[in-house]
RNA sequence: UCAGAUGGCCGGGUGACCGCGGGCAGCAAUGUUCGAGGAAAGUCCGGGCUCCACGGAAAUACGGUGCCGGUUAACGGCCGGCGGGGGCGACCCCAGGGAAAGCGCCACAGAAAUGACACCGCCUAAGACCCUAAAGGUCCGGCAAGGUUGAAAUGGUGCGGUAAGAGCGCACCGCGUCUUUGGCAACAAAGGCGGCACGGCAAGCCCCACCGGGAGCAAGACCAAAUAGGGACGGCAGGUUGCGUUUUCCGCGUAGCCGUCCGGGUCGGUCGCGUGAGGUGUGUGGCGACACAUAUCCCAGAGGAAUGGUCAUCACCGCGCAAGCGGUACAGAACCCGGCUUACAGGCCAUCUGACACU
């Protein structure tokens, strides 16, 4: 799976659909063309000094991409860049719940996209 | 046993499955090995390394350091001493050069704050006057003991002395100064001399001694798409046109397009990047910091940035009769090293001090 290292990918998702559910915050938008070949998922991972020292956001990184690693592959949508924002509760609600609120952003944001995909029709 | 002082150490362990970053082997699949800290933190000092500047050296300015000796690559670090202060003690604390080079400041209170001073007080001996004596009073005066203020008041205590007092005299202490002795030195001790002359602040300026060129791995080096402009060579087109040569003619110069190369350096990539003032053990020298010798080990190197998820079991702590449940600090390398400072659940070890008890 590709990640995002790019700023300019970062502040391209945060311009499109973003759902905030329990621990999560979720940002995408359709990945541009040519930048994604194979037409996988691209993911990145965001933590801000709000959430806490380094330790603190080191942690809540890695628990999100330990989510990601297992849910992307099922309901991740290809052509698509995905990113996820720490929350002060990452790094210390239970792996399942996080597991929970990562799919219900998933699908909501995805719900979200038809609907702005209908409209534009 | 209790209370305390100092120095040092640990910072959850083991295993299973799915994953992550680097090295090595391999065409690949894959295999194998290594993978955060005592502070990685704050970025406060000192160095290595890199580039820039610069005749050498010194001075001025600015900044830093500031008892003495040692240690170190170096330091504002560390070690050992000295001085001052605190504690019954083990031990702890100190921004600890110079105030007779100079300027400045010393609020409030107080009589007086440095050219020290006289508010309340103390005295009436000598001299003059009143009172014809005595006593007393007035003047001229003397004094700074006692009181009051303050962070600080021109040595302190005692005895003598005096009208009252005063280093006025003496003893001891303090201070200053000289000499001797001990010590590499800071300094200490002893003796002589001086009746006291010399208030505090240098963290206000300043003086003295010593140290310091600047910027930093986003340093710096290399490779190199694109693009702007430049240069060289070749080809095509052209003596029609524009501009310059004051005007006309002639002549000359210049302006176009394409290709290759040079140069340039952006996105990007590679290096710098970990064998080092390195770790560990042993020995020797030293009170110690540390030094030397020797053996042995290779121990993170990413670039949106690697350690996560799940489970079992053990350890410790809390709650609970129990089953069990919950928790396990501070905190994440980014060129490297030596320090300092700050944060830290819980626990361990060694040495020493005081008190109590027992032998």
């Amino acid at each position: 799976m590709q990640t995002l290292k790019k700023r300019a990918d970062f502040l391209r998702a945060a311009k499109g659909v973003r759902r905030v559910e329990g621990a999560v915050t979720l940002e995408t938008c359709k990945t541009p063309d040519g930048a994604a070949p194979g037409g996988a998922p691209r993911v990145g991972f965001t933590a801000s000094r709000k959430i806490g020292n380094a330790v603190a956001r080191n942690r809540a990184k890695r628990r999100l991409r330990a989510a990601a690693s297992q849910l992307l592959p099922l309901l991740g949508r290809g052509g698509h860049d995905y990113v996820l924002v720490a929350r002060a509760s990452t790094g210390t609600r239970a792996f399942d719940a996080l597991l929970a609120d990562v799919t219900a952003a998933l699908k909501a944001a995805h719900r979200q996209l038809d609907r702005m995909a209908g409209e534009a029709i």
